[in-house]
This record gives C-alpha cells, sequence and structure tokens, in this order.
DNA sequence: ACACTCGGTGTATGACATACACAATCGAGG
DNA sequence: CCTCGATTGTGTATGTCATACACCGAGTGT
C-alpha cells in the first residue's frame, strides 16, 4: 500500500516549491467550482488554470473521484470557534448544527458531490468527534449518542440542500410554483397550505433560518426528551 | 409552450402501439439502473436495450435530465397502503415516513440523481400532500405544518442515504474501517464509541432499521411536545 | 394529389476521463 | 564527477457521452 492521500495532501507544509501539489490542484478545483459550479470542474479545466496539462493531475491525485474528495475534506475544515466551550449540551449541539449549516451553505455545489460511502475523511470525522464529545454530557448510551449525531447531520444536510435547492428555482420562486401546480381536488391539504400564504415570504429577512431554527428545536427537544427519560 | 411531460407520460393508456413511448423508455431506464446502477443509464444503452437508435429517444424526451426527473417521479409512485386510514397524527405521520423509507430503499440508485429544485413532480406532490393531510389532525399553522413536513422528509431521505452508503461500503464494514482510522489522540470520543462495539452489530438483524427507529421517535417526540404546548 | 407533421435514422461534434509511452529533471550512491 | 533510478510533467490516443442537425418514409387531412 502507498502512501495515503492524507499525507500527501498536507506534505509540502512549508517553503512552497514551484510546481504541482495535492494541495493547489485541490485548491483550484475549489475556485473552478465556486465560479462557475461544480460541472466546471473537468479535470483539463483544472489542469489549465494551474498552467499545466490535464495529465500531469493524475501524478499527484488518482483520479477526479479521488480529487472531489479531497475538496469536500477541504472544505469540510471545522472552524476555529467550533472548539470554544459550551454551556451544557443542547447549546453546544446548537452551535454545532449551526456551524455545520454555514460550512456547507458557503459552498452550495459541494453537496452535488457523489461520496461512495459513510463519512472517513479526517475532517469529517472531527466533526463526528465534536459532536460526541458534546453529548458525553449526556446520560445517553454510546450508540445512542451516535444516533443522535447521524439524525442531527442528517438534518443538517437536509435543511441546506433544501435552501440551496429553494433558492436554486431559478425563474418563479418556490412559492409560485406550488400555487401554479397544486391542484385543490388532487392535493387539497397542500392547497391550503400554499393558500394560507406559507411560502410568500420564503427568502425575505427572517424567514430565510425560520425552518432550520424551527427543525432544530423539536429535534433537540425530542433528544431532551430521551435525556431526561434516561438521566434519572 | 407545448405539451407538460406528465401528459405525454400517461398519454397512451390503453392499446398499446408499437413504437416507442415515454413510458417505455422510462421504464427501460429504470431497468438499466436497476441492473447495473445509475451509471449505467446513458441515452445510447436505453434505446439499445429497446431496440431502436439513440436519438429516437429525443422525439418522446427532452434530454437526459428530463427522463432522470421523470425515472425519478415514476418511482416516487405512492404505495395504495399510504391511503389507509391512520389514527391520530402521530402514528400516521410514523407510517407515511416508513412507507416513504421502503420506496427509496427500492431503488438505491434514485437517491443519487441530482434534481435541480424543490420537489414538483406529480407524485412528490401526492407524499407532500399525504402527510399535510396527516398533520391536519394537530392544531398547528399551516407554516408549522410545513416545516414538520420538511424536516420529516429529510430525516426519512438522509437516514436512506446513510444506510445505502453504509451498505455500499465495499469492503470492510464501516465499524472496521473507522476502528482503524480513528485515532484515539485525537478523536476520542468518536474513539469511545467505537470501542463500545456500537457498529459490531450494524448490518446484523434487528440493528437494521434500529437508527431509523430511533431518530424517528425522537423526531416524533420533539414534533409532540409542540403539538401539546400549542394544543391548549 | 398535395403538403404537412410525426417518429425514426445517420452522421457529426465537442467535452470528458483516463491509459500509456515518452522525456526531462533531480538526488543519492559509486 | 558520473550514473542510475525515481519523480514529475507531456503528448497522443481511445472510448464514452449528450446532443445538434439534416434527412426520410409513412400516414393524414384537404
Amino acid at each position: 500500500m502507498d502512501e495515503s492521500v492524507w499525507e500527501r495532501l498536507d506534505r509540502p507544509e512549508k517553503e512552497p516549491k514551484p510546481g504541482l501539489s495535492v494541495r493547489r490542484i485541490v485548491r483550484a478545483a475549489i475556485e473552478l467550482a465556486d465560479a462557475d459550479g461544480l460541472a466546471a470542474v473537468s479535470m483539463a479545466r483544472v489542469a489549465e488554470r494551474l498552467g499545466f496539462t490535464t495529465m500531469s493531475l493524475y501524478r499527484h491525485v488518482r483520479g477526479k473521484d479521488e480529487l472531489l474528495v479531497l475538496v469536500l475534506d477541504t472544505l469540510a475544515e471545522p472552524p476555529a470557534t467550533l472548539w470554544e466551550p459550551f454551556d451544557g449540551w443542547r447549546a453546544g449541539m446548537e452551535r454545532w448544527c449551526r456551524e455545520h449549516l454555514a460550512v456547507l451553505l458557503r459552498h452550495p455545489w459541494a453537496l452535488q458531490i457523489q461520496t461512495a460511502g459513510p463519512p472517513t475523511t479526517p475532517n469529517q470525522l472531527a466533526w463526528m468527534d465534536h459532536a460526541l464529545r458534546v453529548l458525553e454530557e449526556t446520560p445517553l448510551s454510546p450508540g445512542d449518542r451516535m444516533s443522535v449525531l447521524l439524525l442531527c447531520t442528517g438534518f443538517v444536510v437536509s435543511q441546506a440542500r433544501f435552501s440551496i435547492e429553494v433558492s436554486a428555482e431559478s425563474e418563479q420562486a418556490y412559492g409560485a410554483v406550488l400555487d401554479e401546480l397544486v391542484d385543490g381536488e388532487r392535493h387539497p391539504a397542500l392547497r391550503r397550505v400554499v393558500d394560507a400564504g406559507t411560502f410568500d415570504l420564503a427568502g425575505a429577512a427572517g424567514a430565510q433560518g425560520y425552518d432550520f431554527t424551527f427543525g432544530l428545536a423539536r429535534l433537540l427537544d425530542g433528544v431532551e426528551r430521551l435525556v431526561e427519560r434516561v438521566g434519572r
């Protein structure tokens, strides 16, 4: 087995040499995606941006799949504020979720990258570890702590995905689309929700994070109920 | 504006004529993906399987993107059991989530299809409507009902995604991978969870749906707390 | 008999990932 | 200092992909 990708990533710590490096390639890919979306990231374009030929990239990265995993991990760098002390598990998890969401929303295209398995990259593990550390403040069993973590990540990712999709709805707002599409005969309950003006304020200031705050409160309430039951 | 895709989908109700149809194309795409994964679905291969040329598909479908949306909607056909009467909102939502999960797990590749916006296809709307109908049993406002729906879909999709990813971990089980990767110095809390044997039973009978059941219980507990508070 | 549309075809183009053979450069051991 | 092998960058080539475009035959309404 040859050297891990992760070691290759961090190798040239100091004294930046000329020429390619894994880190430089990853940076270029990120810049490209930030500018023109994930579809703009092709091996050819990344190489061009760096002033090298397409094939040169393959000396540093096994293939495009690996490059994208590296990109994902690079973006998943936990912010420094995450490590600040927290006041009780609930506040800790709430901050964890919010920080996580912020990271996901900073590069919306990142959620389109297909991952072939569950999280295993260094920074992903760091996020997991931090959440589990917070959850050690609860009396929950290790298995349940893991389940809560899974629940929270899933929630954050789903919210991020949804909010990105909604803002990507190119021409019309989601509310307008639904208003046009939803037939009161076939979908009465949905019709009533649309008619209630639920979507009218979507995108307006304040409404931005409403769903997130709402969902997070419900989620942590549910966990809290369990904590209380187990706790004593 | 010409005819909607959805009308084209349902057109040749009876008396199947020879030649292509949207429905036949969609079926072929699904069969291909079931057999060899989503990557195996190319316009060329779909056409070949039907005994026509690649370009003939474009007479019925605007492009590959549209085809995949049609596939997605076809798979999202709600099961008949969904419409059976339910006993209270909690039982109703629980069934909704479980049915939803079952649908997602039936064609694991479907979650890889990239959607360009929030749900708008007929069958997706039908699922939404059903959940909202169930939630009308609660005293929640339309906006909150929508938020709860969002929370539940997100949960189900995340769980499905995770369980697919875990079982796709080709060589080793997730637990084994983590055991090897997690360093007690850098990730102490995660290390403790791994050491507790949390993942040893993953994949074993019974453990299959544990996370789902656990998460669902927490989620609905959280909603219930809100319902109780608003209710009176 | 005619024009028109619909459904199917064949050919062509440009983007893409990547295999493979080659070349230049550089560091270590003689 | 010389040489050899590894490292790194290059050029060419292949196969796959989505899809634009021009064509064509069969049926249909006038």
